[in-house]
Order: C-alpha cells, then structure tokens, then sequence
DNA sequence: TCCTTATAACTGACCAGTCAGTCAGTTGTT
DNA sequence: AACAACTGACTGACTGGTCAGTTATAAGGA
C-alpha cells in the first residue's frame, strides 16, 4: 500500500481545467505554463509530474473534446425511422451538444489553425470525420434508395451537410454577432433538406 | 533628387512573397525573421527598414488576400441577368479565384486561428463577411421577387452560402484526400440551389 | 498515542535555448 | 563627398523544461 491516496487523476483533471481557462483567455501562444499552474493552484514543476509537455496538454484537450462530440451520435446508426426524421435529429442532437461547449469552440479553432501541420492531429481530425461520414453517408444512402431523397452521390451530400456544419461555426466564431449558431445551423440544414427531396 | 532609384516597393514585394514562402513552410510561430531573409537574399535588418515588425508583414500578407478575393466579384452589382445564373457566375469565379490562391489558404486559416482575439482581425472579418453578404443577399432577394427562388430570409441563405464555402474549405485544408475543392464546392452549391428553387 | 521512516507530492530557482529587434559599421552609386 | 542601402553580430526579454531540496502523510513499531 503506497503511504498517500493516489492524486493523478485529480491532478489531471485539475490542471485540464485550469489550462481550458488560461488558453481561452490568453490563446495558446500567450499562455505560460506558469499561469497554468497559478491558475491550478500548483507549481510549474507539478505541471510537469502529470504532463511531459505544453504540448501534452493541448494534446489531451483535444482528444477529450473529440470524445465528447463523438458521444452521443452513436445511437443514429441503429434508428429505424426514415432518412428525414433522423436527419433532424441528428441536426438537434448536434446543435444541443455544441450549445454544451460553446465556450470551447473558438479554443478547439485556434488549436486546429495552430497544428494543422502536425500529422497527430491531422489523424484526429481525418477520423473524426470518416466517424461522421460512416454515420451520415448510410443515412442520406437510405433515403435515397426508400425515394425520400433525390438520387445522387450520399457521400457529397454528407460533406455538404459537414461542411454547412463547420462553416457555420466558423462564421459564429468571427463575428457571433451576425450569426445566431443555433438559428444558423437549422436554416442551413433545411434549406438543405429541401433541396434534398424527391 | 535621391542618388539612387526608390526600390521599397520592390523591396516590400520581394519580402512579402519571401514570407509567403516561408510562413507556408514553417507557419507563423517556427517561422524565424532569418528565414524570410534568407529566403528574401536580403539581411534580417533589411527586413527591418521595410516592415517595422514580424506582424507588419503578416499583416501585409492578410491585406492581400483578402484585396484579392474582394476585386473580382464587384462586377456582380450591376449584372442584369436571372439570380440563379447570377448565383452559378459567382460559385464560379470563387472556385477559378480560389485556384489560384491554393497554396496560400492553409495560411489564411492559421492566421485566422491563432488571431481572432485581436480584434484588428475580427474587424477585418467582419468586413470581409459585410461586403460578401451585401453583394449576395440582394441577388438571393432578387430571386425571390422575381419569384425563381421560393420565399424565405434572403441573408439566412446568402449565410448558408457562405458557410458551404467557408466550411468545405476548412474540411479541405484538413483532408485534402478526401475533399476535392472544386468538385465539392460545386455540388455542395448545386445542392442549396435545388431547394431555393420555387 | 506518539515517534520514526519511507516515499509520494510538491516547489520554485535556475538553466539553456530562442529569437525579435537594434545599431555601429560597410558598401556602392552618383 | 554625401547619402541611401544594406549587413549581421549582438542584446535583452522571454519561457519551456529540470531538478535538488522540502513538505505532508500513511504505515508500522514502541
């Protein structure tokens, strides 16, 4: 039996936390480690028992907000209502779950601008979507083959609905004044719906 | 009369396109004043005569593009023809004036990733997104009075526009095997334009 | 109950590398 | 001679990461 309760856990989560404040605040360039660690009530050094790096950190915020998104849109697969409805529900289900992290959102932006360049997170972001396209691509396949949809290529039209996606968070993100993200993403993805139908 | 010919604005060209390079290479952050120099045949304190600091040339570089992207689609204003046929010239000359900017919006993105809190930046933005939606949201209008596309909110769709283009752009900057620019620009476009219609 | 001890947890001064920006000096042209 | 153009060694500020030393706590013994 080690003398003390084992903290890492804690540690990690702690300072996962204080890190998501200062880089929000400060952009990952700006931020020092060692307002990570006054941020955390730690040292820089305790940083280091539970991080290797800077890096690490960011590393680990992004994979937890991967996780997340990728969460609850597993049910979708095994729904057997036609391609329509589960559609609009996957719209929902998306614009609720982004609603939960909007905060988080422009971090997750400046993090893909800064390390687009770095194949580990170039991986992230492919499987993330082949994860998205596996969900969608069927979907929007079925629709098509029950005559609900128009025929054509689904997986186009899934990265148009991926796209429709991102680029509506990205115009929210830069000027959230023009854009209402939850009125934004439903009118796109009506309008896209329409232009989808039989 | 100076004993020499003014050469800054060659300079400033010479520098600019150095940096281009370079930035593309290495990103904003690795990128060193050196290189650009180096890169420039120039001395690092050349660069310095000509741009008062690393973010003046980046700064410069931004300018640029986005002048760039703004010349070629003025002349949409006064075109007298149908909105629809008005709507496909536009998909067009972005997707032709994209081409020839390729290798520099992997820069955009970065730049715009790691600077959108400063509010230089989120002003430009914001610009940049006025004068698209001010040239496209009459002509989605247009449509509707002249009763081509069905009635709606003619900016929701100049929005939802905008974010296909922007949103199969950052799908495209991050997996470019899976994305093909234009063809995806282009079905994505002909998608929306299916459901405006009436 | 108190003391000893092992060790996990933690600290923060320090190191080493980096690099934007400066400036005293050089070059070349008129 | 005058002056614009240019150079590159140097400086000063910064910060990610290290590590020798300190503190706190549980376990075991007296």
């Amino acid at each position: 039996m080690s003398p003390k309760p084992d903290v890492s856990e804690e540690r990690k989560e702690q300072i996962t936390e204080a890190a998501t404040k200062v880089f929000a605040e400060q952009g990952f360039d700006k931020a020092r480690m060692d307002d990570i660690a006054t941020e955390a009530n730690l040292s820089k050094g305790t940083l280091y028992l539970y991080f290797k790096s800077k890096d690490a950190i960011i590393k680990h915020l992004l994979d937890k907000l991967f996780e997340r998104e990728f969460a609850d849109l597993q049910s979708l697969t095994d729904d057997p209502r036609p391609a329509s409805e589960k559609l609009i529900t996957f719209s929902e289900t998306m614009i609720t779950e982004m609603q939960t992290w909007t905060r988080l959102i422009p971090i997750m932006y400046e993090f893909l601008g800064r390390l687009f360049r770095q194949s580990v997170v170039q991986k992230a972001f492919k499987k993330y979507m082949r994860f998205y396209l596996d969900l969608i691509t069927p979907v929007i396949q079925q629709g098509i083959d029950e005559g609900e949809f128009k025929a054509g290529n689904a997986e186009d039209v899934a990265i148009t609905i991926g796209a429709i996606f991102e680029g509506t968070i990205l115009l929210w993100v830069y000027d959230s004044e023009m854009i209402d993200l939850e009125k934004h993403l439903s009118s796109g993805m009506k309008l896209l719906m329409d232009g989808l139908k039989a």
